[in-house]
RNA sequence: GCGGAUGUGGUGAAAUUGGUAGACACGCCAGACUUAGGAUCUGGUGCCGUGAGGUGUGUGGGUUCGAGUCCCUCCAUCCGCACCA
C-alpha cells in the first residue's frame, strides 16, 4: 500500500479536533482527577508545562513558509513534553487589532472586524493543515471585547498606580493621595514628571481638577504634553520602537517631532528592573544585548553649572514673566549636565546645549542673538533623518554667555550645537575635548582650547593629533593630570573622588541615566482598544470597572475628522455616563455593560444629559500582546483577567518562541506589564518567559533568467558570460533544482509564449540569489502548496531539516524530496506489498541498538532544540533497519512514538494500524536503555603523528597498556615504523591510538 | 565607530566533552529495472593526482601527541545600536 499523505492527514486533523486531543487540563480538573471519569487517558499527577508561540497578526497575505518554522519547532517540543508526561499548555490566538485592516477599511469601507475575521479563518485553515497540537479551546483574539475588556482593566490599574522608588515597585495611587493629604509631596520619592513642592495644606486646599492634574505627574499610565513621533501619513503618533531611521517601521512613512498631549506609559520607571531581570532568564545573548542597548544605562554624575551674572540679561527676562520668585530665577540660571566622566571636569573648556534647550533664549546675549536664532532655525529645518545621516558636519553657535567652572570659577563659554540631543540626559553637556571625540571635533572646528587632563599609560600610543599637540584620549585607562585634587589618581578612583566632592559641595551627585524613554500609548486610529477614560472639565477619569468593556463604537468612515480629531470622534453621541456606562446614538453600537444603546441628542453632551466625552485615541498594537500569555491560562474567565489559581498552577512560560524583531517592542512591554502586575500582587513571578527562542528569519531565494540584450533569447546560467544579458526574476515555483520548467514559463505570460532559449545539456539552468521574500521578487512559497504536493509531515520534517532553528536561512525547496522519500521508506517498513504487517519476533541486538541510539539522540536533540539533527537520526535509523529488513513491532512501535513528535499524522495512522485505539499523544516516550548501545569491540583508528593510517578492531574491554602492546605488535604498524621505536604512544581507551615517531 | 552572531564540498548542513572532518540529505556521475518517467533500486562523489600519496573547516600565527573545536591577529558577511555625553 502506498503512502498517501492527503488521505491520512485530513483524517487525523479531524480526529484531533473532534476529540480535543490537545486540551490542556485546568488545575480544577486535576484537583478532581481521582475520579475515574477524568478521560482521555491523561494521568493525574502531571506537572504543568507551558509552550507558547508569539501569536500572529492575521494579515491578508496569509502564512508564508517562514511563519511555521517556529511553530513547528514549538509543536515538536510540546508533543515531546506530552509524551514525557507533562500537562502541556500549547495555545494559539491572534493579535487582531492593527493598522493593515484599518488601512483596508479606509480604502474600501469594509469594517476592520470583517476583514480580520476573514484573515483569521485563512490563518486557521493554514495552521490546521500543518497539524499543530494547539489547544484551540483557549484561542484568544485581542480585538474581541471579552478579551480587551481585560486589556482595558489592566490599563486602569496602570492609571491607578504610581511607581514608588523607595519600595522599588508600583503602588496604588490611593497610597500616594494619603501621603499628599498628610505630608504634601516633600517626602515622596516616586518616579514622576517634574512637580513643584507642595504642602499638605496646599493639597487639601486645591480643587479636584487641580489635584487630578498633579496626580497625572505620578500615574504610570498618564496624559502629558510631550514631543512625540507624529506620522502624518498614518495619522497617528508612534512609539520609539515603531520608528526606524526616521521613518515608520510599518510603511516607511516620514515621522516628525510634534508637541502633543498624549497618553504614555511610565516604562522608564522599570528601566533598572528590566535590565536586572535579563540576568535570570534564558534568552539569547543577542536579544538581551538589544534590550540592554535600548534601555541604555549609563553611570556617571549630574553636575550643575551656574551661568555667570552679567554675561546675560537673565534677571530682566525673568521679571517680565511676572510671577517667578527668586528661587525659580536662581534655578533658571543654572545648567545641569550629565556626564559619565566627572573625573575630567578640569578638562572642560566649553559647554554645549542642544538647540532646543529651554535656557538658550534666556542666556543668549543681544550681540549673539541673531546668530543663535539663525542656527536654531537651520537646525529645526533639518529633519531627524537628515540630522542622523549627516553626523560628520560640525555646526554650532556661541550664545555669548559663560558658565562658571564649579571648582576653578573660570568662565566657560556656552555654545549650542546639534550634536547634543535634546532628548538625552539634560540636553546639555560639559565639553571635554581632550576626552571625547565629539567635543574634540567641535573644539577643533571652532578653535576652542583643548586642555589635557588624562595621561595615558606609557605603553599606549598618543591619540589624535600626534606628539606634543592636543589629542583625544577616551579610554578609562590612565592617570589624572592638571586636575587639582584629582592629580595622580587613576580614572576609576578620580570618578569616585569627583562625585564625592560634587556632593559635598551640593552642586552635583552620582547619577544613573537611561536612554529608554516613556512609551507613547495613544494612537489616533480606529482599530484598537478604546482607552477607558472620560473627561470632566478637561480632566481624565477612569471608566468604572463595571462598565468595561468600553466597546468600539460604529463610525461611518475610518478617517480622522475634518478638524483633525481621531476617527472615534465620528461616533455620534458617543459619551460616558458614570451611572449607565458608555452611550451612543449609533444604532448598531454595542454599549457597555448591560445598557442598551440609547437614542441621544446632537453630539457629545447634547440633549441636556450629563454625559461626558470619552477619550478618542485607542491603544497601540502592543497593548493586547503585553499580557495575552496570561489569558491563555484562563481564557473564558469573565470575573478576572485570569484566576489566581490558574496563574499559580501554570506559572510563567517555559518555552516562548518568536522572531527577534520584537526585541525592543513586544518583549520589553510584556516584561514591563508582567513586573507591574507582580507589583500589585496579581502574579507570583516577574518575568513572562523563562526561556525564549528566536527562530531565524526565512529569507527568499530568488531565481533568475538571463535575457540576451541583442537577440532577446534566454541564455542558460552557465553560458550567460558569453552574452550581454539582463537578469530577470522568474517564479521559483516553476523552477526545480535551478532547472526551469520551460513549458510552464511559456504559459505563464503572453509575452513569453514564444520565448526562445539557449540551453546547456538540453536544460535551462537558472541563477539564484538570496533576497527578501516578497511577491515582487517571485520567490514567495506558500506552505499550502508544499502540503498539497508532499503532505504536512514532509513539510514539518523539511522545515526542521533545513538547518539550526535560530539561524537565518533562505527558503529553498530543493532537497524536500529527501524527507519525502524518508517518510515513504518509513511507511513501507510496516507494509508487505499492499498489507500492513509487523512481526512479533524478538528483536536482535543490532535492531535494538538502532532504535535506542535514536531514542537517545532525538531526546537530547529536542532538549537542546537541535531539531535539524533529529531528522538525520530518523533517516539513519530507518536506513539501518531497512538494511536489517526489520519489521518487528518491538522496534517499530517505539520508533513510531519517537517520530510522532515530528511527523504526527503518519505516526497516528501507523499507531492505529498497530492496534491502538487512543491517540499516540497519550503514549509514553520510550525509555532509553544504555546497555543496548554497548559494543563488544571498538574499531580503533591508529594514527601516526595525528594522521590516521589504519583501523584495528579490538575488544572494548581491553585496557590501555594492552591496547598499546597489541597495536605495536601489529604487522602493518611495524612496517610503518620501519624498525624505529616510537617516541610516544597515546592510547585513549575506546577512541583512538596515536603513535608519535 | 560600538555591540552581537556567523564563516566547513557544487548546495543545505553534521561533528554535544579537543580524538578517523564532511554524518544525513539535495545535486551530479555510473549502473540496474522499465514501453516510459521528474518512479524505484545499487554503487560512486571535498580538492589535486592514473597511482602511491598529498592537501583540506575564511587568513596568519600559537598551545597540544592530536585543533573545525582552545588562545591571539587579521579579513569577510549578516544583524542590532549609533553624535547617548
Amino acid at each position: 500500500m502506498h503512502y498517501y499523505p492527503e488521505k491520512i492527514e485530513k483524517k487525523w486533523q479531524q480526529y484531533w479536533a473532534n476529540n480535543k486531543t490537545f486540551r490542556a487540563k485546568d488545575p480544577k480538573e486535576l484537583a478532581n482527577a481521582n475520579s475515574p471519569s477524568s478521560g482521555g487517558g491523561q494521568g493525574e499527577a502531571k506537572p504543568p508545562f507551558y509552550v507558547l508561540d508569539m501569536f500572529p497578526y492575521p494579515s491578508g497575505a496569509g502564512l508564508h513558509v517562514g511563519h511555521p518554522l517556529g511553530y513547528i519547532a514549538s509543536d515538536i517540543y510540546a508533543r515531546y513534553k506530552r509524551l514525557k508526561g507533562f500537562n502541556v499548555l500549547h495555545p494559539m490566538g491572534y493579535d487582531s487589532f492593527g493598522l493593515p485592516a484599518e488601512q483596508y477599511a479606509i480604502q474600501t469601507g469594509t469594517h476592520p472586524a470583517i476583514t480580520t475575521v476573514a484573515n483569521i479563518n485563512t490563518f486557521r485553515r493554514q495552521m490546521d493543515n500543518i497539524g499543530f497540537s494547539f489547544d484551540w479551546d483557549r484561542e484568544v483574539r485581542t480585538s474581541d471585547p471579552s478579551y480587551y475588556k481585560w486589556t482595558q482593566w489592566i490599563f486602569l490599574q496602570l492609571f491607578d498606580a504610581c511607581y514608588c522608588k523607595n519600595a522599588d515597585k508600583a503602588i496604588p495611587i490611593s497610597q500616594l493621595v494619603e501621603e499628599f493629604k498628610t505630608n504634601g509631596n516633600k517626602d515622596v520619592n516616586a518616579h514622576c514628571d517634574e512637580t513643584p513642592l507642595f504642602s499638605a495644606d496646599e493639597w487639601n486646599s486645591w480643587d479636584e481638577a487641580k489635584q487630578q492634574t498633579i496626580l497625572l505627574n505620578y500615574r504610570i499610565a498618564y496624559l502629558s504634553e510631550a514631543y512625540v513621533n507624529w506620522c502624518p501619513a498614518l495619522g497617528t503618533v508612534l512609539a520609539n520602537d515603531e520608528v526606524k531611521d526616521g521613518v515608520s517601521e510599518r510603511g516607511g512613512h516620514p515621522v516628525e517631532r510634534k508637541l502633543m498631549k498624549q497618553w504614555s506609559m511610565r516604562i522608564s520607571a522599570y528601566s533598572q528592573r528590566l535590565l536586572d531581570g535579563l540576568e535570570g532568564i534564558d534568552w539569547s545573548e543577542s536579544l538581551k544585548e538589544q534590550q540592554r542597548n535600548w534601555i541604555g544605562r549609563s553611570e556617571g554624575a549630574s553636575i550643575t553649572f551656574k551661568v555667570m551674572e552679567g554675561a546675560s540679561d537673565v534677571r530682566n527676562q525673568m521679571s517680565e514673566n511676572g510671577n517667578l520668585n527668586s528661587d525659580v530665577s536662581n534655578l533658571m540660571s543654572e545648567i545641569e549636565v550629565f556626564t559619565t566622566r566627572p573625573d575630567t571636569i578640569f578638562g572642560v573648556s566649553f559647554m554645549t546645549l542642544a538647540p532646543e534647550h529651554e535656557l538658550v533664549s534666556q542666556i543668549t546675549t543681544p550681540e549673539q542673538k541673531a546668530e543663535i536664532e539663525a542656527y536654531i532655525a537651520k537646525a529645526k529645518a533639518r529633519s531627524d533623518r537628515e540630522r542622523m545621516a549627516d553626523v560628520k558636519t560640525i555646526s554650532g553657535a556661541f550664545t555669548g554667555a559663560y558658565a562658571a567652572h564649579p571648582f576653578t570659577g573660570n568662565p566657560i563659554p556656552i555654545w549650542i550645537g546639534d550634536y547634543v540631543l535634546a532628548g538625552y540626559g539634560t540636553g546639555a553637556v560639559m565639553a571635554v575635548p581632550s576626552g571625547d571625540q565629539r567635543d574634540f571635533n567641535f573644539a577643533k572646528h571652532f578653535n576652542l582650547p583643548i586642555p589635557q587632563v588624562i595621561e595615558a599609560p606609557a605603553n599606549s600610543l598618543p591619540l589624535g593629533e600626534g606628539q606634543g599637540g592636543a589629542g583625544v584620549y577616551e579610554s578609562k585607562d590612565g592617570t589624572l593630570i592638571n586636575s587639582d585634587f584629582l592629580n595622580g589618581m587613576k580614572v576609576k578612583d578620580a570618578i569616585k573622588a569627583a562625585i564625592a566632592k560634587l556632593e559635598e559641595m551640593g552642586i552635583g551627585e552620582g547619577k544613573i541615566n537611561y536612554r529608554q524613554r516613556d512609551a507613547v500609548f495613544g494612537r489616533q486610529r480606529y482599530w484598537g482598544e478604546p482607552i477607558p477614560i472620560y473627561y470632566k472639565d478637561g480632566v481624565p477619569y477612569p471608566v468604572k470597572e463595571e462598565h468595561l468593556p468600553l466597546t468600539l463604537p460604529e463610525i461611518d468612515e475610518y478617517l480622522p475628522t475634518e478638524t483633525g480629531e481621531p476617527p472615534l470622534a465620528r461616533a455620534k453621541g458617543w459619551g460616558y455616563d458614570p451611572e449607565r456606562g458608555a452611550v451612543s446614538n449609533s444604532p448598531s453600537a454595542t454599549v457597555g455593560a448591560g445598557s442598551n444603546s440609547l437614542p441621544f441628542g446632537e453630539g457629545q453632551g447634547g440633549a441636556g444629559e450629563a454625559v461626558y466625552p470619552l477619550e478618542l485615541s485607542t491603544m497601540p498594537g502592543w497593548a493586547g500582546s503585553s499580557w495575552y500569555y496570561l489569558r491563555y491560562m484562563d481564557p473564558n474567565n469573565d470575573q478576572e483577567f485570569c484566576s489566581k489559581e490558574a496563574i499559580d498552577y501554570w506559572g510563567s512560560v517555559n518555552y516562548y518562541a518568536g522572531g527577534a524583531e520584537h526585541a525592543t517592542g513586544h518583549l520589553l512591554y510584556v516584561r514591563f506589564w508582567t513586573k507591574f502586575l507582580k507589583d500589585l500582587g496579581y502574579l507570583p513571578f516577574d518575568e513572562p518567559a523563562k526561556k525564549l527562542v528566536n527562530q531565524g528569519m526565512i529569507q527568499g531565494r530568488s531565481n533568475f533568467l538571463y535575457r540576451d540584450k541583442k537577440s532577446g533569447k534566454f541564455v542558460s546560467h552557465g553560458l550567460k558570460d558569453g552574452f550581454d544579458v539582463t537578469a530577470i526574476h522568474v517564479d521559483v515555483n516553476i523552477v526545480d533544482n535551478e532547472v526551469l520548467d520551460i513549458e510552464k514559463f511559456r504559459n505563464s505570460r503572453e509575452e513569453y509564449k514564444n520565448a526562445e532559449f539557449i540551453l546547456e545539456d538540453d536544460k535551462y539552468i537558472c541563477g539564484w540569489e538570496v533576497e527578501k521574500m516578497s511577491k515582487s521578487k517571485y520567490n514567495v512559497v506558500n506552505p499550502d502548496d508544499i502540503i498539497e504536493r508532499y503532505g504536512a509531515d514532509t513539510l514539518r520534517l523539511y522545515e526542521m531539516f533545513l538547518g539550526p532553528l535560530e539561524d537565518a536561512k533562505p527558503w529553498n525547496t530543493n532537497g524536500i524530496e529527501g524527507v519525502s522519500r524518508f517518510l515513504k521508506k518509513f511507511w513501507n517498513m510496516f507494509h508487505a506489498g499492499d498489507t500492513f504487517s509487523v512481526s512479533e519476533e524478538e528483536p536482535t541486538k543490532k535492531e535494538l541498538k538502532a532504535l535506542h541510539a535514536t531514542i537517545k539522540k532525538v531526546q537530547e536533540d529536542i532538549e537542546r532544540l537541535s531539531f535539524n539533527t533529529s531528522v538525520s537520526q530518523f533517516m539513519i535509523c530507518v536506513n539501518e533497519l531497512n538494511d536489517l529488513k526489520c519489521n518487528k513491532r518491538a522496534i517499530l512501535e517505539p520508533l513510531t512514538v519517537v517520530i510522532s513528535t515530528y511527523a504526527p499524522h503518519i505516526a497516528e495512522e501507523i499507531w492505529s494500524l498497530l492496534g491502538h485505539s487512543e491517540s499516540i499523544s497519550f503514549a509514553e516516550y520510550p525509555a532509553f536503555n544504555e546497555s543496548y548501545l554497548v559494543e563488544d569491540s571498538v574499531s580503533y583508528p591508529i594514527s601516526f603523528n595525528g594522521k590516521t593510517r589504519l583501523n584495528l578492531e579490538l575488544p572494548a574491554s581491553m585496557g590501555k597498556e594492552e591496547v598499546e602492546k597489541v597495536v605495536l605488535a601489529n604487522a602493518e604498524v611495524q612496517e610503518r615504523l620501519e624498525g624505529a621505536a616510537p617516541k610516544k604512544v597515546i592510547v585513549v581507551p575506546g577512541r583512538i591510538v596515536n603513535i608519535v615517531v
